[in-house]
DNA sequence: CTCATGTGAGACGTTCATGTCTCATTGGCT
DNA sequence: AGCCAATGAGACATGAACGTCTCACATGAG
């Protein structure tokens, strides 16, 4: 009975990504809670929504930490990330269709730093030689970010399986849809 | 003076893909003309949307004529889908998050044909053998939408330049991060 | 010139999401 | 048992966006 703050921003995450345009009310029937009480611990849908965000990008950092991004290879950085990212995918697409759904406003400062980690990832790959350096690591972060949220919605709508997810963005996005010849 | 259908229809499109949440003012504003006429012509906001759909399904089609995906190569064939792609893609970008914003709902008919066109090409290439066959079709078309738009949304957000579009995307899909040892 | 069509500006009523408030009820704690 | 804090249900006011309508004006055709 008692409020269960992380209960009610997952369930608000679920729904927001199925349906970006939610009112209030669904949000609170989903996560089974009244109006009044959502509205007495988030003030304002805006509230709700910057939690949303800040839980999303404190699961992001933790990914990325859990990732240790600087160790092996490149390729075996991306692989990691890819893996560690999958489990809050649905919000990152929520918080990423968000992000364009209004102009500018100033971006939150944590989307900075996780921009910054992953070109730097990105960076390292092409200094090493491991990566191509006629894609640029600003461009390759987007495509990362791009290709996560095509996933995930590929697989909220059942047009892909939640099994393949990992194995099917970290391919793509590593080797690309052409066959190669030799390792 | 005279209404022009067109026009108005790209104003649209160009604000809502900045501005998926814009009013029918601003929407008129952008177009020239007043909040009146736009309802004179497109019977509500759904409608003006509905619209839009048609008119990115219709320029989504003519580029898959226009690129002969049947003709050469699959890979040849995914670069000139991707430069044929370009002019609309923050058309599409807009309808695709559209798409993500609503649930089910029944989608356009039209979205049905360029996907079974899209996976149709994308399967070529894997029974030629040039593509890999462990990512399916199916992703290797919601893969494409996706870095479509998160290459859409990098030009409008300045992060990437609109002259290395196509570049970006097409060398991405096709052959990924990693650099080729041989070709 | 005259008239008709189409447009812009603005007012108006409606709908809907939202935020706030009240009040009865519940559940836990002493 | 008794008390307190939190919740749910519902009413209420507010504001925004929308669609419709009216009226004045302009442009083009006859």
């Amino acid at each position: 009975m008692s409020f269960d703050r992380d209960h009610v921003l997952r369930a608000a995450a679920d729904l927001l990504t199925r349906k970006a345009t939610a009112t209030t009310e669904e949000v609170a029937r989903a996560a089974g809670i009244s109006r009044a009480t959502l509205n007495r611990h988030f003030s304002g849908r805006d509230a709700l929504v910057r939690a949303l965000e800040d839980l999303g990008i404190a699961e992001c950092e933790a990914a990325l930490d859990a990732a240790r991004l600087a160790e092996g290879t490149a390729e075996e950085a991306v692989r990691r990330l890819v893996r560690a990212l999958e489990p809050c995918t649905s919000l990152l697409a929520f918080l990423y269709s968000e992000n364009q759904l209004f102009e500018g406003e100033g971006q939150h400062a944590g989307w900075s730093r996780i921009d910054a980690r992953l070109t730097e990832l990105f960076r390292r790959g092409q200094e090493s030689g491991e990566f191509r350096i006629d894609l640029s690591a600003v461009w390759l972060t987007e495509a990362l970010y791009g290709l996560l949220a095509a996933g995930g919605w590929a697989v909220i709508e059942g047009r892909a399986a939640r099994n393949d997810f990992t194995h099917m963005i970290a391919e793509l996005l590593l080797g690309g849809t052409m066959r190669r010849d030799a390792s």
